[in-house]
DNA sequence: AATATACATTATAATAGTTCTAAACTATTG
DNA sequence: CAATAGTTTAGAACTATTATAATGTATATT
């Protein structure tokens, strides 16, 4: 448990102040591995297991959007129909399964840099992001 | 008035009846020079200006989706909060203006292909498509 | 440590975007 | 000119998200 001592200070840091519910929300959240993607169904269903009592949608809202604006965390658009969220903040690629709905991170390595040619006048470039489709490659060949 | 004989044929071509609402529809689509991005209240504002009369928003929802589905129309998905349609259905990439929420496309020459090093087994691509975020460049340098 | 204050959480209500429903309407077929 | 299948419509229902206001908690002040 001397992560949440971690957890704390880097709320404090921010000027959040860590709640009970902050801190658990770090834990599942930040407390891995790897980074990881979700939506707010996901995170509310994860947080209330661990806590082993309902927590309200409202402050998952509130929090992850706090989150976001801090930096922590970064939303993606993918599927207009769902809001995702990352916990990788860095500019990245991503596979996109259309089978499984699953966002896959695309390491640098993967793919090359992209080069574009025109500009906006006015405009400076604050992001290039790839999306890559797949699909099953289910292709019944006779 | 020549074009709405084709709008005509072309929604007989796919199967679709040619109702005075679609045909309206059409022309204010794919009757223009280029091709267009739009949310569903911008073409319900325009076509409803158009007509002079309210069109149900259920029939623009319920045509759009039938368009999508016979590949007239396409979704992007740049902002989760709002869902654009393009009559540009080609894979192809986008500028997105985050001062205006405008979408332009990008030309297949202001960009190079995209090289991807790594695959998803058992899964092929279908299609890589790349976001170029854009601000103004308000530098305000000393 | 007790108190005051600012901030957070909660349940619930409100909003907005989208989809559903079922009745009225229209295009097509025979 | 029916009969039929498909379409439009207004409005209800649904879902995701945000706002509200009362209650609770963390922190600062004494
Ligand atoms: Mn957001
Ligand atoms: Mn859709
Ligand atoms: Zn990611
Ligand atoms: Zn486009």
């Amino acid at each position: 448990m001397a992560k949440n001592c971690n957890f704390i200070d880097k709320l404090r840091e921010v000027g959040l102040r860590p709640t009970k519910q902050r801190v658990k929300m770090c834990e599942v959240l930040f407390n891995r591995e790897k980074t990881f993607h979700f939506t707010i169904n996901d995170l509310v269903k994860m947080i209330s297991e661990q806590m082993n009592q309902k927590i309200s949608l409202a402050t998952v809202y509130n929090t992850v959007h706090a989150f976001e604006k801090k930096g922590y965390l970064k939303e993606i658009s993918i599927d207009s129909h769902k809001s995702y969220f990352d916990t990788n903040t860095s500019i990245h690629h991503h596979f996109f399964d259309e089978d499984t709905h699953e966002l896959i991170d695309c390491d640098e390595s993967d793919i090359d840099p992209v080069n574009i040619k025109k500009n906006i006048t006015g405009k400076k470039i604050n992001s290039v992001e790839v999306l890559i489709k797949v699909a099953s490659d289910n292709q019944t060949q006779k």
